[in-house]
RNA sequence: GUGCCCAUGGUGUAGUGGUAACACAGCAGGUUGUGGUCCUGUUAUCGAGAGUUCAAUUCUCUCUGGGCACC
């Protein structure tokens, strides 16, 4: 359940109401793809501010597969998260698998048929059977499948992946209403579902398919596909429409968005929730988030030799002690060494680093 | 002491009578529904001296340094 409490003008404050907690919007998510968060603990994903994790059904299919996690008792209990968790459908890796390379399976208005990229074997994925998937997995909120066109795609193929995405969101509602009444989950229990808009850098496809998603009716709408351009500019214009084509009182869920910038911009058209895989992968790669004094933000690649002897700290004003406490000087020799020491650190750094710019759009949109 | 072998960037190795290549390291970029090991640039080298030659990192000699064997 969500409920709009603050709108001024575009600026949006709400609680999401999910099995396993409420969460305030705008929130971020960082991505546990394979049931955990690269580098932490649950507990040092906790002290980053963190309330909410966003799973992958295509890899924990693949791995460690289904069977072990019924047999867990759902994702929560074998990953020991108690928060909210939400599984992306799986169809955003298909898609990409098979963009790729066009030997790694084959699409059509029925089904996605794809190659394990670990042996090889052969997998077939339906709206249905995502859905049923989720259910298994247990999340509080799950996405429909859907056919993840590359921005770049002709008219004519925007045109088709739009009309399968429109096409799979209704089936994967009513697998989604027979599951609900199977597993008998009413009120609180009831996860959320979520379609995803198509159509590329296409305007009119774009609304399209928000509305003809929004006749069938969701929870929440994500955005779909990549936020840029092959050449990395960010599709303003499109993300800004896109919002306004999906009603006030339904979440709005920018997948795979973005970077600090992107996800300050995305607030201020009325989207309410981001997942993104920089915070993390960065922080792997060495590249850090902080603040300036003047709420303004900056990077800093820790593996640069002029923080060789710089004994400052990572970030004195953090709630984490490692990160006020250990200097940059350290980080860097830490990376030096390919320590995943190091790694871990600029993970909570960067994480912290997000969920406070998250706090601090919140603050502002509650005013 | 005698004999033999070796010497190429920071490290480990290619190679050639017309001034040198690769990997790692270094330096710097990139990463948007996860590439933890990824991608892209970029800096830097023929131990010293003499000789042969139009030309030597390459051939010869001496030296220096290292290794092996023998006494």
């Amino acid at each position: 359940m969500f409920k709009v409490i603050k709108n001024n003008k575009k600026l949006r404050h709400g609680l999401v109401k999910t099995p396993h907690g409420v969460l305030e919007t705008p929130f971020f998510m960082p991505d546990a793809t394979r049931a955990y968060v690269k580098q932490l603990t649950n507990k040092e994903t906790l002290e980053t501010g963190t309330k909410a994790l966003v799973v992958n059904t295509f890899h924990l299919y693949l791995q460690p597969g289904l069977a072990v996690i019924k047999k867990a008792g759902g994702v929560h209990k074998f990953m020991n998260w108690s928060g909210p968790l939400l599984s992306d459908s799986g169809g955003f890796q298909v898609f990409s698998l098979i963009h790729r390379n066009s030997a790694m399976g084959k699409i059509n208005d029925d089904k996605v048929i794809f190659k394990s990229p670990l042996d090889g074997s052969l997998h077939e994925l339906t709206p249905e059977k995502s859905i049923q998937i989720q259910f298994d997995l247990g999340v509080d909120m799950m996405v429909c499948l859907d056919d993840c066109p590359p921005n770049e795609f002709s008219r004519v193929d925007l045109e088709r992946a739009v009309a399968r995405t429109i096409a799979w969101a209704k089936r994967c509602k009513i697998e989604f209403e027979k599951q609900i009444k199977k597993r008998r989950l009413n009120g609180l229990k009831k996860p959320l579902l979520f379609a995803v808009v198509q159509g590329g850098a296409e305007l009119d496809l774009r609304e399209n398919c928000a509305q003809e998603l929004v006749k069938i009716g969701f929870d929440g709408y994500g955005f779909g596909a990549r936020p840029v351009d092959k050449d990395g500019n960010f599709l303003e214009n499109i993300l800004e429409k896109t919002a306004e084509f999906i009603p006030e009182n339904s979440l709005r869920f920018a997948l795979g968005i973005g970077t600090p910038e992107d996800i300050l911009r995305c607030s201020k058209m009325g989207w309410d929730m981001f997942d993104c895989v920089i915070p993390t992968r960065e922080g792997r790669h060495g590249r850090l988030f902080r603040f300036n004094k003047n709420k303004t933000y900056k990077t800093l690649n820790i593996n640069n030799a002029k923080f060789l002897a710089d004994f400052t700290a990572i970030n004195i004003g953090s709630r984490i002690t490692e990160l006020k406490r250990h200097s940059l000087a350290y980080l860097h020799h830490l990376f030096k060494m390919n320590e995943s020491l190091g790694q871990k650190l600029a993970t909570l750094n960067n994480l912290e680093f997000y969920q406070d710019l998250l706090a601090g759009i919140r603050r502002n949109n509650k005013n």
